[in-house]
Order: structure tokens, then sequence, then C-alpha cells
DNA sequence: CTGTTTATCGTCAGGCAGACGACTATGATC
DNA sequence: GATCATAGTCGTCTGCCTGACGATAAACAG
């Protein structure tokens, strides 16, 4: 093949964001509302564009860290408060979906627990945790004129779901729904993350033993909380064990 | 955020293909050799730009044409011969991957049935199949001077590390080894790809009991083959389920 | 006919998950 | 302070699945 310039078309490299977290017993989104056309006005997930010099992963870091405050956490660090699980998740690339030029966007999928200050944002675009439901129920045309239930711009109903897809089942087989919790968590927040992203109810003498029963999953700190009401329940951290053997199961039907 | 157009620097992108399959009860990749610089003479994985007007997919698909002749299997119509799974793997985007420019890969995964003509490619360039074992152990100066030996060009090596670790995962909860298989095949011919593509001996017995009890993963065709040699086995075709529930375990260890 | 190879069926014990009973330790309410 | 509601924790039992492995079946090679 000879070196024609021709072969290699220009695109802009983005990265878009799909930053979950549970609140209130649902899971839920970041949502950016757009400031510009194309969309002007549409919610949106959170991303730009792809610095020249920069990796996927670093411009992921910091459009989260722009958006959010939180940081992209090191599995070689110890646990830092305001950490988020970060990883990629799937690139999109269709000619047409964005209206502009041609775009390439690479989606990352960032696991967050619930914010005390759930006041996000850098500037001062409007910026919301929406659950993932509501986006995603939003069928076009439909004739709303609610601003809030508008589909989301370009294809990010698309990554959304396959975010959250993502995240339903990786938490099967690992251990990343300490992710959405706090760095010190009980077994019963655990079992409401879990029924949060999956949308069933979990049995709870047998989620404890199970959750209990894997090694390394948890490991308690010593402390009892009864934040929660009722007895007093243990205080656990994210143990070392990254996957679950055998895995944790989601109710089928 | 204004639109400066210094804010959108160019990228070029292209597909990588990590096309996987069985041969010779070792899991095998394709591997072409790279005729000009950088890295002129090494091997790397078959890809090539995205055109302006193409898909992802639809680039990863032709490339997989233009090496192998291969079609990506399309879920939507009937099985087709030479048809092979794809599905994209992850994109890298270190800025100094490629020493010429600012290139992001969007890799992709192919899974091919053992083909009958081994003689892949399209235009001259060599191109072969090697065990993924002898492309990944060659360490870098490791002071041999046979061609065949030298680590793999660019980040070839982690792609290809990627693609056969999703490939190793993806076949305990889904029927993807039958996309090793050709369209009829035996029990014992989906065991040993299994235990290529593991690295392990698996049990026939249980092997046997675990594949069949499975509703929809296989369908008997009513043939038998004793191309293996010994007692005559059934034939089967890969059934409608994707998913397996419970999964195939891997032995650990 | 005997040995070899591969396929297939069966048996058995251990482990794990779902269903669910029982008890514990707190705060709220009367 | 007794009672209730709430949430956490420990046990038991049963059924299913898996791993280990014996046994039989159907081909081919000598």
């Amino acid at each position: 093949m000879p070196y024609d310039p021709s072969a290699f078309p220009p695109f802009a490299v983005t990265v878009d964001l799909v930053v979950l977290t549970v609140r209130q017993h649902a899971l839920c989104a970041l949502a950016v509302r757009r400031g510009e056309p194309p969309f002007q006005g549409r919610w949106a997930l959170p991303g730009g564009f792809v610095r020249g010099d920069e990796d996927l992963a670093t411009a992921a870091a910091r459009e989260l860290a722009e958006e959010t405050g939180l940081l992209a956490h090191d599995p070689a660090a110890p646990a830092v408060a305001n950490a988020a699980h970060l990883e990629q998740l799937a690139t999109y690339g269709d000619p047409k979906r964005d209206p502009r030029m041609r775009v390439v966007s690479v989606a990352h999928l960032a696991l967050a627990p619930d914010l005390p200050a759930p006041r996000p944002g850098g500037d001062a675009r409007s910026v919301r945790w929406a659950p993932v439901e509501d986006l995603l129920d939003q069928e076009v045309g439909y004739g709303r004129e609610d601003e809030q239930a508008a589909p989301l711009a370009f294809d990010h109903a698309r990554i959304l779901a396959d975010g959250v897809e993502r995240a339903r089942s990786k938490i099967e087989y690992s251990s990343l729904a300490t992710a959405f919790c706090p760095q010190e968590f009980t077994v019963g927040e655990l079992r409401r993350v879990y029924e949060a992203v999956w949308g069933v109810a979990l049995d709870p003498r047998n989620f404890h033993r199970k959750v209990t029963g894997t090694p390394g999953f948890l490991v308690p700190t010593g402390g009892t909380t009864t934040r929660q009401g009722g007895r007093p329940a243990q205080l656990f951290r994210a143990g070392g064990a990254t996957l679950l053997n055998p895995p944790m199961l989601r109710p089928e039907a």
C-alpha cells in the first residue's frame, strides 16, 4: 500500500463518559445540558475532545475530574476518598453520529459512590444525576415538552445503555459493586447497590452469607453503624479480590 | 466551550484485527509481515485505516474479508459458510504508539473456524497463522535472529493478549466456542476447541453431559461422523442460545 | 479376534444457592 | 419501661450442578 495521504482521512476523537452512581435506591447517570448546537438544550453524556498529546485513559480521567471532581482510581495506589472506578467501554464511530464532522468517540464507564455533594460540575452548564430508567425510556417524538424528558443527544442513549449493561454484568463476577459504596459500608448497603443496579430484590440472609463467605471480597473494619436504623451493622472495606469466584448470581426472569 | 478549531487535533483512525482460530490443538492468530517502515519486516496484526464514510464495524469487516476471505457473521442472517464472529475489542490511543503520527486504533476480535484453505491473503504480503503462545512469548532483545520470533510491531502484543483473554473468558458464558467449529461438528471437536483456547484438558464425559444438557447450545443434525477415529460421533449445529447459563467452568490453577 | 481409540451413559459425593425459620440489637412509640 | 418496627446475623434443609471416575459402545488397525 503506497503512502497516500488521502488514505488517512482526519478524524476528531472524543471521550464520552457514562458516570453511574446509586442514589435513593436508583441507578443514576450523570447528564449535562448542551449549550450549543447541535442538540442545543438537550441532555447528553459528559465528554470532550482528546488532546493532541493525551492518552485515552488520561483524557477520560481529566473529563471525569472536570465534571465531578472525582479522581480515577489507581489500582496501584491505596484507596482514596473521592475515587471512582474508570474503564474503557466501547468506541462509537458511525459516520453520521455527529452532523458537524467525522467524530469517533471512545466511551468510558465510571462508577462512583453517591457524592455527599450532589453538585457536580466545573463550569456553569447545568448538570444532573438522572435515573438511567428516565434517560433511556424517552422515545423520540413522544410529544412531551418537558425538557427533562427529551432523549439524549447524538447516540448517547445507546452508549448509556451499553454502559449500564456493562455495569450490570460486571458486578456479577467482580467486586466492582463496592465502587458504588463509600470507603466503609455495611452488607446491607452493598446489597442495596446490587438491588438498584439489577432492579431486583435479593434475600438479605443469602446475600449476607454469600458476600461474607467469599474470601477477599470484604474485610471488616471493626466498627459498626446504625445509620440505616435497626440493629447495628458491621462496617467493611473492599478487600483485595477483584474477581468473584463463584460469581454473584443475578436472579433470572 | 467556544468553537476553537485548535481544540480538535486531527487523528488517524485504524482498525486492527485479532483473528483467532484453532489449528492442530493450538490457538492461533493471523499475523502479517510489514512491508514498510516502521517495524519493516516485523510481524503485526492485520488492519488498516478507516475510510472517511465508513463505520468502524464496516471497516473491520472489510479488512477481515481482504485478509482472509471471511465474511463477518450477521446474526440476523442464517448461518453461512466462511462466516466468522466479529466484535469490537478495545481502542488503543497512546500518543506514541505509532512513531509517524497520532493514530487511534479500534481493535476488533474475529473468531473463525480452521480454514480448509490456510492460505489467507489478498495482496502479496506474507501472512501466516501463528500460535498465540509463540507470538506473545517473544521478549524484546532476546537475541534470536529468527525473523519469525521477533515481537509484534507497535502495541500489537498487548492487543493480541487482550483479544485472547476476551476469547478465553467469553467462551465461558457464551456459545462463542462454536464460532471456531465448522457448521457441523461433534462434541469432541467442540471440546478440543475449549482445550486449545484454555490450554487445559477437560474430562470428555463431564463435558459431554454439560454441553448436551444446556438447552439451545447444540442441536443434533442427525448425521454422524467418524473423522476423528473411534466410535462414530453425533453431529451438531450451533443452537440459538448465545448465553450459557450456568456457564462452562474453566478449571482453575 | 484383540487391542486402541473415541463416544456415550451412569453413579456418587461434595459444594453452593434458594427458601425460609429464628434470634439479636438498636430506635421509635405508647 | 414495655412494645413494636426495623435491620442484621446465624442456621437448616433441599435440590441442582460439578468433578471424579467406572462401564459400555462402536468404529479401525493389526
